[in-house]
DNA sequence: CACTTGACCTGTCCGC
DNA sequence: TGCGGACAGGTCAAGT
């Protein structure tokens, strides 16, 4: 899915949509992305207004007026698209949507709201989900949210919260350790990848081989790459779209992600893809080299 | 325990 | 063109 950056445009898009808005009606189509009874649907999210929109890690979080909360996952596919009628996609923006036309076959959710507008939930692989839940103590209580490390791109995260979380788990590849969700919220696959490369660290080196010199390199490159691909609207890689529809343009400036074959900007080496912590991983052998003994594969 | 591997799904791409 | 297999941005349960 969609990593930080991605769920952040998504929900800054949703911000200047949603607000005030009132639930009229809602449908959905895979009960295991939707879990809720109907019952608790009908009372805590029709009717109920939309007060604003968060985000947690790669989660997307509304607060309703009735006290509950929406929350969702994109997880690998997953798409939020906002119309402002159900006849013109893209919220006024049809040229630039990379969807043509709303509802698709990969729609599993779809919000009505009273002025005809509406909120698609789309997700092909059916992997993300939708739930509703209390907003009081939501942070804590749910089982999601409650793991999540601190926020990256928080001014109040430092480099001291970073080693520390990463002090217990000397003996893992640092890649396996920044994808950890409760080390800290909204790494993904792509951001891995293009702060490893960043600070030269090999995405397979175990975190006790690894210099804190190098290590605060990685802390600065993860928050400075985010910050920009925000500013960039996310990244495209396959299905990925904004609350509008539109794809956003970080991985033109990506480093190594998806540029295996073609030559490293920085020495002019290969870049090659591998296999670490079980993802597909791009690196450049000769600025990121490796110090933890290579186990055969 | 800490870490790795498969499962969850559908769609696409690549090689034969 | 058709078909099988690998693979895709995330996370969890089950395995070692």
């Amino acid at each position: 899915m969609p990593e930080l950056p991605e769920v952040e445009t998504v929900r800054l898009g949703l911000n200047k949509f949603l607000p005030g808005l009132k639930v009229k009606s809602v449908s959905f189509d895979w009960p295991k992305g939707f879990p809720n009874s109907k019952r608790l649907v009908d009372t805590k999210l029709i009717g109920s207004s939309i007060l604003k929109v968060d985000r947690r890690g790669k989660v997307i979080i509304i607060p309703l007026s009735s006290g509950y909360s929406l929350l969702i996952h994109l997880k690998m596919t997953g798409q939020l698209v906002f119309t402002k009628d159900h006849d013109r996609f893209g919220a006024g923006h049809p040229n630039d949507s990379l969807v043509s036309k709303l509802p698709d076959r990969s729609t599993r959710v779809t919000f009505v709201f009273n002025n005809d507008a509406r909120l698609y939930f789309n997700d092909q692989r059916k992997f993300g989900w939708v739930k509703l839940e209390a907003s009081n103590g939501l942070y804590e209580n749910n089982a999601f949210l409650k793991k999540l490390g601190p926020e990256p791109l928080e001014k109040d995260y430092t480099y001291e919260q970073f080693r520390n979380a990463l002090s217990s788990r000397k003996k893992s590849t640092i890649k396996a350790v920044i994808l950890d969700q409760t080390v800290l919220a909204g790494v993904g696959n792509i951001y891995a990848d293009e702060g490893l490369f960043a600070a030269r660290i090999h995405p397979a080196e175990k975190v006790e081989n690894i210099s804190q010199i190098k290590l605060r390199r990685l802390f600065k490159a993860l928050i400075e790459i985010m910050s920009l691909s925000i500013s960039l609207g996310g990244s495209s890689d396959r299905n990925y779209v904004d609350a509008e529809g539109k794809r956003g343009s970080y991985l033109k400036f990506a480093k190594v992600f998806r540029r295996e074959g073609q030559d490293c900007p920085e020495c002019g080496g290969k870049i090659s893809k591998i296999r670490v912590a079980g993802r597909g991983t791009h690196v450049c052998n000769r600025c990121q080299k490796l110090k933890t003994s290579i186990d055969k594969k």
